[in-house]
DNA sequence: TTGAAAGCGATACCAG
DNA sequence: CTGGTATCGCTTTCAA
């Protein structure tokens, strides 16, 4: 590895010098600027982050938490993170903490000893255990006090339901994801007002967890607790992909004897037979506007908007009957 | 953030004897190792890792490069390395290089700049480039000289011909995967070999890449080129499904009148309908086995068997025709 | 068994 | 404009 010293040596000055040209800091003349730069290609030399890190008590490192990153959601959050960070000059540090509560503090700690820059976090409840580091909470909000990227529930509820309500619904099924996400609760309601003012009846199916090994056996108990029913609003697209598997491995047909909507859009949902209707999030944009959000704090220390809410869409595909009209 | 100074200065020590007390090195006395410990415990003191490793010239973090992380089968692979290499006290520095040579070497730049103690990759080439940092391949081998943990590409290769070969194809397309990746040639070499001893004719079908987003136009460059083909023995298992619902879209029926089967066993492809008959990978395993072995490599300076190869295993679903026997 | 002190590689203050 | 130097927090000789 080759170190400041060295240049400063090749090029006849001092580091303080070759400090000063490398982060265009104080004066240098332009001479001594080129004689410097001439060294750094030279020797190849690119700075030590650790020892920068050092110094100034911050690294260009950035946590990123995720609650499962087999559900193909969160790659893609994922990936939109890391292109934002990437654009401002930070890298990622990976902690998928499965929704465990002790993983989740101990990359906290993890980051906090690696002079982490901040943190971006898709789980819930990563707020008051990190010491003061800037957080930025994705798609998962908890107050109003935090800053925060996320879509709106409340009206990707409502439009599920809306979609379902539209499509001559005999029993349906609001399956809701763990009442520990705030989003869930959001989703519930947003629902339940559309399915309420329009007169179905429905009820709802609890799940314990968004995790993708657990929507095959959630899926069967789904039908052992409602075997009659008819339409369903899932949680999340993996989950809705379960429960269809688990209709049609029952003999029903989609979407005559069950049509079902999910929610997210992850990348498979349009790629699978029947296609899945959902509700879009912008996975991509939710990620990589978090991490500008983030960035922004960093660089100046506050940010205008602490909440960016993105907007959702309905996709309709082949999981969902023809409406009413079109019979 | 308190200090080493701190935690001495309560425990009446000096900080040599504090951080002796820490890692357990050189001579501490049973009762300054007591007072030392209430004193760490009293101030919640952890050490500063950045510090650390600015003196040790090592991290403990491991880079992961991956080539497509909204390709299911490499979260699969991330949690199993992220597992494996939390379980030895590790942390991982993600890069996501979308099969980007530019940006796999910054990113291997940024590794080397933040001292990282070795890197896992599962993109193809990463080889040289690296400045004697300990790399451990995944899945993607190029060489024998290097740490790799990967599965039997010729043999998954037959495995998936020898499926379709006993299911009366008619005709037979082989999708390849990009030239770069070395798996690719191996899977076709296994596939031909059972091809032609079975003399049934075949072509090949070659895929510029394996990246998610070129999935679905690939398929349709696929069916205009073999708008007759019967049965296809797919480069991974998201080409597989892309196929599937372009065949689907152009009224065909699966398997009746296209049977197929794809390559990773990604954690989607028993959940869909119909389910993807496939070569199974462990992935997690691998990832898994992959960090195991890199950290044996950082802690002893080498390792017994630098090759770890996994089984693959064929999973028959739906996607397959009935056997000629079963007929 | 313990402590003083010299780094690790970079930054930034203060003189000159 | 430039250079000397203290400093970031920790580890590790080397003496005591």
């Amino acid at each position: 590895m080759t170190t400041i010293r060295e240049v400063a040596k090749l090029a006849g000055v001092s580091v303080a010098t070759v400090s000063r040209t490398l982060n265009n800091s104080g004066y240098v003349s332009e001479s001594t600027r080129k004689r410097v730069e001439k060294a750094v290609k030279e020797l190849n030399f690119y700075p030590n982050e650790v020892a920068r890190s050092l110094f100034q008590k911050k690294s260009k490192l950035i946590g990123l938490l995720l609650p499962d990153i087999t559900n193909p959601f969160f790659p893609a959050i994922a990936k939109g993170v890391e292109d934002g960070v990437n654009q401002r000059g930070y890298s990622l540090l990976l902690g998928n903490v499965e929704d465990d509560a002790e993983k989740e503090s101990d990359y906290l700690k993890i980051f906090e000893q690696n002079n982490i820059a901040g943190v971006i976090s898709a789980v819930q409840g990563s707020a008051a255990k990190l010491n003061n580091m800037p957080l930025v909470l994705l798609d998962r909000v908890n107050s109003h006090q935090e800053y925060a990227v996320h879509s709106d529930d409340y009206a990707g509820g409502k439009l599920a339901a809306q979609a379902v309500v539209e499509r001559n619904p005999e029993k349906v099924v609001i399956m809701v994801g763990p009442k520990s996400v705030a989003g869930s609760a959001m989703r519930l309601a947003g629902s339940e007002k559309v399915l309420q003012e329009s007169l179905v009846p429905y009820e709802v199916f609890q799940t314990a967890s968004f995790q993708l090994n657990l929507a095959e056996e959630t899926a069967e108990r789904f039908f052992e607790q409602h075997p009659d029913v008819d339409s369903v609003i899932a949680s999340n697209d993996v989950y809705a992909l379960a429960v269809m598997k688990e209709a049609i491995k029952r003999g029903m047909n989609i979407p005559e004897d069950l049509q079902i909507i999910g929610y997210d859009d992850m990348p498979f949902s349009r790629m699978m037979y029947p296609g899945l209707s959902t509700i879009a999030q912008p996975a991509y944009q939710i990620g990589y506007q978090g991490a500008e959000l983030l960035c922004n704090i960093l660089e100046k220390g506050y940010a205008h908007e602490n909440h960016i809410q993105l907007p959702v869409t309905l996709k309709l595909r082949e999981s969902l009957r023809k409406k009413d009209l079109d019979e």
